[in-house]
DNA sequence: GACCGCCTTAGAACTGTTCTAAAATGTTAC
DNA sequence: GTAACATTTTAGAACAGTTCTAAGGCGGTC
């Protein structure tokens, strides 16, 4: 008998809850209500959240969370690489906690969802213009931009 | 007897000077000189200038040039296609006339370096994403950020 | 030469992010 | 328990890049 995906995401939200813990605990820094909240936000959502809509959740919980909180603890997460930000000009970043290694994003043009792309061999490119360039290449960003499957129906 | 490169690069970049003048002129847009200078100076220049830094030059010849004039033609110059847009948060964004396709870039995160990678099968990729998630890709961004070579050697 | 539409200007407005100074909240040593 | 101290948090100002707005300038057409 298998567990049932959603319980998987929920373990796999649960291990990383830990983790991200423990990685500021480790750093020495304080894990407060408002930090541990933010973190479950980040974790729990599946789109991408960006500072104001974190903010907006946490706030649910803490009503007088200031927004520089959110970027106080965003920009902790980040010098821990615990979060992976995707920047984005004219609108606000997004942030991602739960596999905070760069990898791919589909971009939906016209509802604006962001999807995860699970790719395991795309380092071989990194590694080949690295070699054919000689720039050591520390982070790859790959967004796709197009049109997802629901705006295509929706099209028609 | 081969041409050198430098004569090859002024070609190439005479052509583009000359397509992309009749681009905007098939669309009844007017070449203005303050047009045709930020036109030059887009192709000129191999280092993805920012929009102020195309300004900074075009007010050389034409000083009275606003800010919004720059902007205005930039717009138009996306709205044909002319132009690569390169988004960046929290920094201005660049611009590429030369290769107005989307292609991958090269960063330096120490001297901000931007490079252009000549790939041809990097479609590939984005043809096979496109079938397992059933997005209808139109443009695809790959940044690589790292260590160029000049400053590869200055760290030592 | 009057009209009309495009081009341009200067500056205000806007948005997301960062900074600042002060207040609040722990934590630790004793 | 409390004094001393560092960390966290707050509210709002500051900032940078971009977009918007209203007005004026310019050039072609009839």
């Amino acid at each position: 008998m298998t567990t049932p995906a959603t319980a998987l995401l929920t373990d796999e939200i649960e291990s990383r809850l830990l983790e991200m813990k423990a990685v500021l605990a480790a750093r020495g820094a304080a894990i407060t209500p408002r930090r541990a909240k933010l973190i479950e936000v980040l974790l729990a959502s599946d789109r991408h959240p960006t500072v104001a809509e974190i903010h907006e959740e946490v706030r649910g919980a803490f009503p007088s969370t200031s927004l520089a909180t959110i970027y106080n603890t965003i920009e902790l997460l980040k010098a821990t690489g615990q979060v992976l930000e995707l920047e984005f000009s004219g609108a606000a970043n997004r942030y991602e906690g739960l596999r905070p290694q760069p990898h791919p994003h589909l971009i939906c043009s016209l509802c604006g969802a962001i999807e995860d792309v699970d790719t395991d061999g795309l380092d071989d490119e990194a590694e080949a213009v690295s070699t054919s360039t000689g720039f050591k290449i520390v982070s790859t960003r790959t967004d796709y931009y197009g049109i997802c499957p629901t705006c295509q129906t929706a099209e028609e």
